[in-house]
This record gives C-alpha cells, structure tokens and sequence, in this order.
DNA sequence: CAGCTGACTTGGG
DNA sequence: GCCCAAGCCAGCT
C-alpha cells in the first residue's frame, strides 16, 4: 500500500478522544490535499481490519455522511460517549471539536 | 492493463 | 443557505 495510506492510518488512529478531523484534513496531513476520497476508502476497508477510531472522522461540514443507517448511528452513539456533542442531525461543532493542525490548504 | 468507485471538497449559480 | 458540476487519487474489479 501506498505511504500516504499508512499515514492516513496513523494519523487517524492519532485523533484524540472527544476530537474529530474532516476527510480532507486527514489527506493533506498525510501528504496529499486532494486525498479525502483515499482516505474514505482507507477508512472504509482499514475500519474492518485495523481498530481505527473512524468514527472520529467526519466531512467538511462537521457531519455525519456515511450512507449506512447503523454506521451512521453507531459513530454518533461513540461520538457522544466521547464528550462531544451531536445535534439532532448527526453533526457537531466543528469549531469545537475538529482537532488543530497544520491544515490550511491556501487558496488564495 | 483500463475503468469505475467513493463515509469528500471546493467553486459557482 | 441550498443545489449542481468538476476535480481528486488510491484501491478494487
């Protein structure tokens, strides 16, 4: 597997309770900016092989979009075990919650 | 080997 | 703020 695919791993498993990074803030901490579907499908085939705290990886938009009904509830069931707290629709304060790192991508 | 896919992101209307 | 379209790239068929 690729490198990038390693870091993702790490750096996923790296998340620390009660804090959650986007798809695309995992991507450019692990090299590639443009990865967040990579890391999608890391998480989608890592998650069942490796422990990975996949839960703690939401979208852009600090929700909740995986397509499964019982996936979906289950990370919001784990989410709010670890502190964090869900509105009605699955999704936090990204503000709050996404952890800080060097993921600035600029655009300007 | 070639093509499709996806738990995404960003920009424009 | 919501909807649509294009771009992205590693993994899978």
């Amino acid at each position: 597997m690729e490198a990038f695919t390693q870091r993702v791993i790490e750096i996923v498993g790296s998340i620390p309770e009660g804090r959650v990074m986007t798809y695309g803030q995992v991507a450019r901490n692990a090299g590639s900016p443009r990865a967040a579907r990579q890391v999608v499908r890391i998480l989608h085939s890592m998650s069942k092989k490796y422990k990975l705290p996949w839960h703690r990886v939401v979208n852009a938009k600090g929700e909740i979009s995986i397509q499964d009904d019982a996936s979906y509830e289950m990370q919001i069931l784990l989410l709010q075990t670890e502190g964090i707290e869900m509105a009605e629709r699955g999704q936090l304060d990204l503000i709050r919650y996404q952890v800080k790192a060097q993921d600035r991508a600029p655009k300007t």
